[in-house]
RNA sequence: CGCGGGGUGGAGCAGUUCGGAAGCUCGUCGGGCUCAUAACCCGAAGGUCGCAGGUUCAAAUCCUGCCCCCGCAA
């Protein structure tokens, strides 16, 4: 099949490869370059490298609304479908209808939970069981549009952000395929997104500071969920430190009695921090000031001794 | 030239302002104590102080260039 791939990040890369493997991509659409990192050098978007590295030919319309001179490049390379991979910008009607097979989308949950910018963390941080692919027919509402085919993938106990975004980003090169596939063949039905929906906003720097007063269960979500990025941090001794792995503890076995304000430092042992919480311990098992790499607890009292009473000043 | 922190035995840090014998907390190895131990006691090994030049009687420390790691911002 003649296609078009629209798409930006690490997470559409295996979408791509998948396709260029089975179909004709002809052309592929990214966001502009940007300046990034330290240094600000021009960096070009994941999709980019992977399409130049296979010599596709690669857009990189600012907006795609509204822009009479890339409708005319589509129209131009009459693709029989567009497949579309966290491109980052929603399609104006024109360009919806302009495929024969549509405008397909993959996404990154399974819908109708967790329409929107950032399904694969917000489904770990709020403690989710299971997620998913889902390949759907895109509509100009957000994520709304009737679904095609899905794949679940379990969200083990210590999944992050990360290692999701991985399982779920190799996934979706199989399910693409399958799907256009099917679409083919007429084989595949489409199904109306009904039932509980959701929506997983975009991530923020802000999201990652450490609120104290909420659960430890909560926290350690939180911390698993914004690995690695935008990560979780708190300030300790007038400096930021990131975490990375954490455990709940159990019980704070404070019930009842008096116990130390939220982000107090109830213990040290060996190879971990223990924090006081809203509602239960939290013990801090790897963690990374700022200017240093990241290390385990052991490490890091090694070099910052903490005492019992210390605070975290959120 | 976006802002900033850092590279010191295996780990994490101090020492650099005001040059002058390599330090701290751990780990490792050996020995001791103990029913036992991640506890305690005694002892030992292990470092081109990121790299290359320069200044000096003397450089981890001062000067110059380079490499690498990281936080912020984007």
């Amino acid at each position: 099949m003649k296609l078009v791939f629209m798409g930006t990040p690490e997470f559409s890369v295996p979408s791509l490869e998948a396709l260029v493997g089975g179909h004709e991509v002809a052309a592929v659409v990214t966001q502009p370059d940007k300046r990034k990192g330290r240094g600000k050098e021009m960096q070009m978007p994941p999709v980019k490298e992977a399409a130049l590295a296979h010599g596709i030919p690669v857009f990189q319309p600012e907006r795609i609304r509204g822009n009479a001179e890339f409708l005319e490049i589509l129209r131009g390379i009459r693709p029989a479908a567009i497949v579309v991979a966290a491109f980052g910008q929603l399609l104006p009607k024109e360009v919806l209808t302009l495929p024969e097979y549509g405008c397909i989308n993959i996404h990154a949950s399974l819908l109708p939970k967790y329409r929107g910018a950032a399904p694969i963390q917000w489904a770990v941080i709020d403690g989710e069981r299971e997620t998913g692919i889902t390949t759907m027919y895109m509509e100009e509402g957000l994520d709304t549009g009737d679904m095609l085919l899905k794949t679940v993938i379990p969200i083990e106990a210590d999944e992050t952000g990360g290692s999701l975004h991985d399982k779920l980003a190799a996934a979706g090169g199989p399910l693409i395929l399958e799907t256009l596939a099917g679409l083919l063949e007429g084989t595949i039905r489409r199904v109306p997104q009904t039932g509980e929906t959701c929506y997983a906003r975009m991530l923020t720097k802000a999201m990652g500071r450490v609120d104290w007063s909420m659960s430890a269960a909560a926290i350690e979500r939180l911390v698993r969920g914004l690995s690695p990025w935008p990560g979780t941090y708190s300030r300790l001794g007038g400096r930021t430190v990131k975490f990375w792995r954490t455990k709940v503890c159990g019980d704070d076995g404070f019930s009842g009695k008096e116990k130390p304000a939220p982000g107090t430092v109830a213990a040290v042992t060996k190879d971990a921090i223990i924090i006081q919480t809203g509602d239960g311990l939290l013990a801090v098992k790897e963690l990374q000031p700022e200017g240093k790499k990241r290390m385990d607890a052991g490490a890091f009292l090694r070099g910052y001794p903490l005492r019992v009473g210390d605070k975290m000043e959120g």
